[in-house]
DNA sequence: AGGTTTCTTTGACCTAGATCAAACAAAGTG
DNA sequence: CACTTTGTTTGATCTAGGTCAAAGAAACCT
């Protein structure tokens, strides 16, 4: 991944172009961001940026999955975002970034020069308001984490995880929600339990267990087969067909 | 408190003009603004919405305290949010409610009618940037909630509910910060425990072990003062200054 | 003033998930 | 191909916080 700096998509064709922070844009809001924009990509396990660094730039994700997280003094670490395709990038308005921002899978970034941007956000209203709505949208998927963390069991919260991975998945691929849907898990049992609250053994465990029930099948140790999308979410405790994370 | 559904309140002498949603506007905006307002006062206790119903307005908390919360079916409730003055109340672009929104004291609300503010919004630039920020403030906010909810001990996390508290009370009330902090809780016991992720019997124990061990001292059941705010943000686990909730 | 109702505290006990420990599996390296 | 390194599983034990229970304490009736 180290030798794509240099790539460049034309946002006609680029794979976010209806989800991201340009998705409201006209040809000639689309013509001023693509005069700011380049890419940029990390690869897995790369840090795109740590707590109290300055970041130059805002961004969308195109492809890959990063996460935002904090640590305690003591090292007790919890991951507080999931960063999909189209989710954006840094805070407008504020450099200094506050949480720790990590590659999980290589990743390619479409980057806006700060200043640019920030001049773009007064003058372009379409910029602005897609940023609120996606704002709302992180707002929402953050609430409905909340309550995960504060009041789900174990085995709710891998169930919850696998159902928005699996939600996700499907909004993307666009099968029928009757099928088994198919996905590979973008954390290791550390990174999941880091989003859950949990610890890594007991994420393995409950693991364990939902594939012993049948709730889920595993092939290898990323890839997961859920085979009925409705037991899933009975299992993760509230089966509305909400919660959509991130 | 039912008497007082017809007060109206000059926005010149407001006293959250500056902090809420129209702390941005000029005074032609602010006459917009003004044109589609009403007050509306909810007593203590009372539901603002429910999850489910449609509001037909939007708002700005003026004073006193309201919450949202998540319930799952089997009754166990996240609070997922805590409404100050300020703070701006409901989702544009969305009537339908998805928390529980609940006054937890006598409160007072600027509504905005939710048509002619959805159109203010194309039109007027202050008012979705500012909305915008506040929005990345709350999430901000959020996160910071989901590090105390997956990851701090019972003590840690009340402690971190008092810090909070007692910051938001230095900010609006202007005393130097090394001076002891008094103010009320503006949730019972079972209301903390929504809010923390905890049972009500354990939110009382860790009260009782704070008094004991010095960290704050209670006056009746409501009215806390904290006599030394460092020492309580180191029992929070973070003493960074940061961490304004909501 | 006695009687509800609501909120809070404290005690005794229990359990879900943490911690500690060991073995296994897969992938990368020299 | 032996040899780290990194991730995963499973077992044995421990403990923070939950659950169940009972008794204060305050506010609100009437």
């Amino acid at each position: 991944m180290t030798a794509r700096d240099s790539v460049n998509i034309n946002c006609a064709n680029c794979q976010i172009r209806h989800r991201a922070v340009c998705s409201q844009c006209d040809d000639a809001e689309l013509n001023a961001l693509d005069k700011i924009k380049y890419y940029k990509s990390f690869a897995a396990g790369e840090n795109i940026a740590l707590m109290g660094d300055e970041m130059d730039f805002l961004a969308s994700v195109v492809n890959g999955v990063a996460t935002l997280s904090q640590t305690l003094e003591d090292g007790r670490t919890q991951m507080v975002g999931l960063l999909l395709p189209s989710d954006f990038v840094g805070r407008p308005g504020r450099k200094g970034v506050i949480y720790d921002i990590q590659a999980k899978t290589d990743i390619l970034l479409c980057c806006f020069r700060r200043e640019p941007f920030e001049e773009l956000m007064v003058t372009t209203p379409h910029i602005v308001q897609r940023l609120l709505q996606m704002t709302l949208d992180e707002l929402d998927a953050a609430r409905e984490w909340m309550l995960v963390l504060g009041r789900k069991t174990a085995r709710e919260k891998i169930s919850s995880f696998f159902a928005i991975m699996a939600q996700r998945h499907l909004e993307l691929g666009k099968l029928s929600p009757s099928d088994a849907i198919e996905f590979d898990l973008p954390l290791t049992r550390e990174g999941m339990s880091d989003f859950l609250g949990l610890t890594l053994e007991t994420v393995s465990r409950q693991i364990s267990a939902l594939k012993k029930d049948g709730v889920i099948e595993m092939v290898g140790k990323r890839h997961v087969c859920v085979p009925n999308l409705q037991t899933l979410l009975e299992e993760a405790g509230d089966d509305n067909d909400g919660g959509i994370l991130s």
